[in-house]
RNA sequence: GCGAGAGUGGCGGAAUGGCAGACGCGCCAGACUUAGGAUCUGGUGGGCAACCGUGGGGGUUCAACUCCCCCCUCUCGCACCA
């Protein structure tokens, strides 16, 4: 229908986004205009970076709005003038490689490479302004090479280190997964349930920098705040003592670990992990059977789901054993209990029911004495009428020595008394695990030692890196890894003493690999080093950091800890990784469901009726984009309708940056509309513009003034929006007030010259306009400003700059209140001081009407702005 | 339970002590047109009005979406951490 009206000649050529783009995108790439060099000013230098992405096949409507965000400040700091650097990279290593190997017989290699050059192609249709010379893939050797040297480096300092251990193990993945990658209990990537089982296991000593970590999170004034307190519960720092409980009628001793030293005379009864080694040891023989029927309900409960913590029953059983008191001497009986955990503290816990929530549960349960031993300040607790534990501070009671003192100071006092007499000591413990890295899987990076009957665990040379992984291998996607079966991999000489050995046949966690790739693209081509020292000084740390919130735990605390790591190796100098931090928002879409057919793609749901059967379809909540949901949208199909810059400037556009954003077609037609608009505003006025001269200054009046004070308003609205917070969305609504602005000017052209002063300052707002949103849709401010005239690209022209004196107004309107309700607004001269505008609003008749002769008891006026009557 | 964030027109969202609803979507009207799902222009929180309106209730202030206190709802994170 369209092209039946094409012959209807258009007074200006339509705005074709497509030969636009393609345009715009073949001049970056052959001018190489985003590559960069270190520069002498290093506080000239930007670091922008998103975060890289595994490479799936397509990109997602998550990538486009990540990757717009850092595009637009890494454009707008490149007009600013600053030294930018902007890679992109892929993390290429990973589980679903290796499945499409092991389902459709694709050699991960080639799914992996055949998927990077799809993405790239499509990253490029985006217009992003990589340094694509720099880009990296963890998957190639070139890179993980690094990894392994990294790994030998930190072998060397004790940081990496070997040890048998109950994993978390995936059946269904048949891998060993992180603690941070077991969610409830299952698989945070297939959710199956997990199980323990006893491997030999490669970890990294991130408990050597828990302190550290944890000490930065008040460090980092750049981050969220929330992922900082992720990150604290993760570490889970607490301060306290060990004491140790002697077994009655044995030598042996019970270790627990409180953080409430202060309590320890109300001990009452001892509370063991039902896992706890000493159970088994010290229970009575007429107790036995049902004490491990216990601790199987409890193993069998820990398995499924732990319902929420503080509702779940607490339940227990005596084991018949009695400990000692260490400071008392009381005999306290010893009980196996269910909200005990073996992974935290020792596995075992001092029961005070006076002054633990969880003990007096218990207590009140199995009829256990209660003893107080805190009262609160100026009160007495009494023991038969305590509905629920007492924890906070106060006096100490029934504390023998201690008695009188605040508890606070007791504290400390009970310890050094436990730590004189050799029974305790003060003690810190955390939540946060070493990191076991060893995955039995083939798509990673091989973890460089070899097992020498001899020798023993041998690293490798670092003149033999990389360990390369072997291309031809079986994929069964059953037992044992495909390397593991790999004979000539496998099968190696000792490099200490020549004898035949063995290779690990573990990979690495690809966690591995994102932990320093911020690094490596500082030194993208090295091959001597894995970046170097001046390179990595000149451009660390990340200025911004942008991704997913999904990484306020894993990916940002590894990262964090390898770059303390690799600056304690001497490595480079810096403390922190990423000074500041932006967490996007999610891409939300309604969901549309069939009753008969379910979820429906929106094109299966277009104009409210089912594709396949015609039924209405129900529109659901708005919900994160998933492919299960079918709630998606795929980018490449608005981009190739809309264009890049309309995708783009959408996504900024519909919501603040860390919000979560809405996706919906109407608003992104009118951002295209918006860009038509932008268009057409200059190509309806080519000639004129290009032979006026900007107006830079001077005395104006009437529209001409009202526009230029606009141009220059709105340059100091975007500026700041953009660097100030983010805030593209009100950016973009300003350029767009600008452009309506400039439209409400164009009758006044009508019959001007090119030396009128209107042309010449609706040439200053056009050619603002065209720099303003370069940043969000670059190629058709390219494309406009060569138009205009411009030999210089957009990308290396100076971002405009505001003259205060051109936002002064002549006059004002100022909102006049009576009572604080607006009764109407006088026109003042701009600064005029109080008596003239208490003169113009008391001869104003509506303004008089509605004081209605009553006394004015006070006169409020802020310049410039409000005047607010108090009457009565 | 603890921690963080949020609650504003039909919708996405503006406004961080000073005219609530910028900008956009949607909707309505007009212009141009053989035509319009193009474009341009205007209108659009509710109410006939007085007035009423930012989750609810109190407070501070000349002035509160914004600050303080209490409560409700939602989202996210942690959750028997001794």
């Amino acid at each position: 229908m369209k092209e039946a009206f094409a012959h209807m000649a258009e007074k200006t050529e339509k705005y074709d986004h497509k030969s636009i783009e393609a345009r715009w995108q073949g001049e970056w790439e052959a001018n190489g205009a985003f590559r960069t060099a270190e520069g002498a000013d290093a506080d000239k230098k930007y670091y922008v970076l998103e975060m890289f992405p595994y490479p799936s096949g397509k990109i997602h409507m998550g990538h486009v709005r990540n990757y717009s965000i850092g595009d637009v400040l890494a454009r707008f700091l490149m007009m600013k003038g600053r030294n930018v650097l902007h890679p992109m990279g892929w993390d290429s290593f990973g589980l679903p490689a290796e499945n499409a190997a092991i389902q459709h017989g694709i050699h991960p290699a080639k799914w992996t490479h055949e998927n990077i050059d799809n993405m790239r192609t499509q990253l490029k249709r985006m217009g992003l302004s990589y340094d694509w010379t720099r880009e990296v893939a963890t998957c190639t050797p070139e890179y993980y090479r690094w990894n392994q040297w990294l790994f030998l480096r930190l072998l060397e300092k004790g940081l990496a280190y070997k040890k048998r251990s109950s994993v978390n193990w995936c059946p269904e993945c048949a891998t060993v997964l992180a603690n941070e990658q077991v969610e409830d209990g299952e698989c945070w990537r297939c959710g199956s349930t997990v199980e323990m089982k006893e491997l030999d296991q490669w970890f990294f000593k991130i408990t050597a920098y828990a302190d550290e970590l944890l000490e930065f999170t008040e460090k980092l004034p750049g981050w969220p705040e929330r992922v900082l307190v992720m990150q604290r519960n993760w570490i889970g720092k607490s301060v306290g003592a060990e004491v140790d409980f002697k077994l009655e009628g044995s030598d042996e001793f019970i270790k627990i670990f409180t953080t409430r030293p202060d309590t320890l005379f109300g001990v009452t009864f001892m509370s063991l992990a039902a896992s706890h080694p000493l159970i088994e040891k010290i229970t009575t023989p007429e107790r036995k059977d049902e004490v491990r029927k216990f601790a199987a309900k409890v193993k069998s409960e820990a398995k499924s789901a732990r319902p929420g913590a503080d509702e779940a029953e607490k339940e227990g059983v005596f084991t018949g054993a009695y400990c000692v008191n260490p400071l008392t001497g009381d005999r306290v009986p010893v009980y196996a209990a269910n909200f005990v955990l073996m992974e935290y503290g020792t596995g075992a816990v001092m029961a005070v029911p006076a002054h633990d929530q969880r003990d007096f549960e218990f207590g009140a349960k199995y009829g256990l004495p209660v003893k107080v031993v805190i009262n609160p300040p100026g009160k007495e607790l009494v023991t038969s009428e305590m509905e629920a534990a007492y924890v906070d501070p106060g006096v100490m009671v029934n504390s023998g020595a201690f008695n009188g003192m605040e508890s606070s100071k007791a504290m400390s006092a009970i310890t050094e008394e436990l730590e004189k007499q050799g029974k305790g000591k003060k003690t810190i413990t955390y939540r946060l695990r070493d990191w076991g890295i060893s995955r039995q899987r083939y798509w990673g990076c091989p973890i460089p030692v070899i097992y020498c009957d001899t020798c023993g665990t041998v690293p490798v040379p670092d003149e033999s890196l990389p360990v390369i992984l072997p291309e031809n291998v079986n994929f069964t996607g059953k037992g044992l890894s495909p390397l593991a079966t790999a004979e000539g991999f496998v099968n190696v000489r000792c490099p200490n003493c020549g004898s035949m050995a063995r290779r690990e046949t573990d990979t690495m966690d690809t966690f591995v690999d994102s932990s320093w790739y911020f690094l490596r693209y500082a030194s993208p081509k090295n091959e001597s080093l894995p970046f170097t020292r001046e390179e990595a000084g000149y451009w660390m740390p990340v200025d911004q950091y942008i991704g997913g919130i999904e990484h306020a735990v894993m990916h940002l605390l590894y990262a964090r800890f390898f770059t303390k790591a690799l600056r304690d190796l001497g490595l480079h100098t810096v403390d922190e990784p990423f000074r500041n931090l932006l967490t996007q928002g999610m891409v939300c879409k309604e969901i549309t469901k069939c009753p008969e057919h379910g979820y429906l793609y929106p094109e299966e749901a277009a104009g409210g009726k089912c594709s396949i059967c015609g039924k209405p379809v129900s529109i659901g909540p708005v919900e994160k984009m998933s492919k299960s949901k079918k709630n998606v949208i795929d980018p490449d199909r608005i981009i190739r309708e809309y264009g890049a810059d309309t995708t783009r400037l959408f996504s900024l556009f519909a919501a603040p940056p860390e919000k979560d954003l809405d996706w919906n077609e109407e608003g992104v037609e009118g951002s295209y509309r918006f860009l038509g608009r932008v268009w057409r505003l200059i190509n309806e006025n080519l000639d004129l513009l290009i032979e006026a001269k900007a107006w830079e200054g001077g005395q104006l009046e009437g529209g001409p003034k009202e526009l230029f004070g606009a141009t220059h308003r709105t340059i100091k609205k975007v500026t700041q929006d953009i660097e100030e917070r983010f805030h593209f969305n009100t950016a973009i609504s300003s350029i767009m007030e600008l452009v309506n602005a400039s439209y409400q000017l164009m009758p006044q052209l009508d019959g001007k010259g090119a030396d009128a002063i209107e042309a010449r300052v609706f040439k200053k707002a056009a050619e603002t306009i065209v720099l303003l949103i370069a940043p969000f849709a670059p190629h058709i401010s390219e494309e406009l400003w060569a138009r205009l005239g411009s030999k210089v690209p957009v990308y290396r022209t100076k971002w405009p700059t505001w003259d205060e004196d051109a936002l002064k107004q002549d006059e004002v309107e100022i909102p006049v209140q009576v009572n604080g309700k607006v009764r109407g607004r006088v026109r003042v001269a701009a600064g005029a001081n109080e008596a003239a505008v208490k003169e113009a609003v008391l001869a104003d008749e509506k303004i008089k009407e509605s004081v209605g002769g009553k006394e004015i008891k006070k006169f409020v006026y802020v310049t410039d702005k409000i005047v607010n009557m108090v009457v009565a």
